[in-house]
DNA sequence: GTATTATATCGCAATATTACGATTAAGTAT
DNA sequence: ATACTTAATCGTAATATTGCGATATAATAC
């Protein structure tokens, strides 16, 4: 197989998937980590920062523009990529949703 | 190639990317929030619940074992998962470490 | 003992992901 | 127009994931 039976699940358990997907390989957390830290939007410097080749980096771009975590303009020859704020936002909400607290005593198993 | 390049990133971000990947499935969110839900620690249940195969499901609560956040006890011919207390409040943790909050003005692209 | 129940594991097929070299596209500089 | 720079896309190979039937394993029931 390899695919997802998404058609079994509702569409917050196939939304939080879906998030943590995009999430779910050191390079783009790299690519994340370095656009929150730096503010500023870089593009050519990921292929430097993290040690992957250029088709490679822009493939992860892609996953997280297409999860809408990411956004690009083109500035002249370069692009420039940049967090967008809102849709960062909205993950944090979902995950704090998810994450919510369970009960320490009752959750100790059986 | 399919393999990650784990040791181009830090341990952080391999740890963060690992936790994403154990949330990156539908079955897995449901599976986690049945059992925060219902509390009691159940396991044929969710093969009813999720429509999903045994071996399926068998195969996805390993997953969750093996990352730690939900354990099981056997409980004469069936086991009993639950959350793992401890393993959730550290995901709980690295996850809003990673998810600080962004300048939303400085962070609008370019 | 055999039968039953519950879960794990094996083996396989279908699809997805990761990575990269090579090529394309699109802007800038000369 | 030609050369250069930057990023996206194509094609391909290696590996991973998802899903399930079939088979094992292990505990209980009779």
């Amino acid at each position: 197989m390899g695919a997802s039976k998404t058609d079994l699940f509702t569409q917050e358990q196939n939304d939080i998937a879906a998030m943590a997907k995009a999430l779910a390989h050191p390079a783009r957390i790299a690519i994340l980590q370095y656009l929150v830290e730096k503010n500023v939007c870089i593009t050519g410097t990921l292929v430097e920062e993290l040690g992957l080749a250029q088709a490679t980096i822009s493939q992860h771009l892609k996953e997280l523009k297409t999860v809408g975590i990411v956004q690009g303009t083109i500035e002249g020859t370069s692009v420039c990529y940049c967090i967008n704020p809102k849709v960062w936002k909205q993950y944090k909400a979902l995950f704090n949703t998810f994450f919510k607290d369970v009960n320490p005593t009752s959750s100790d198993c059986c």
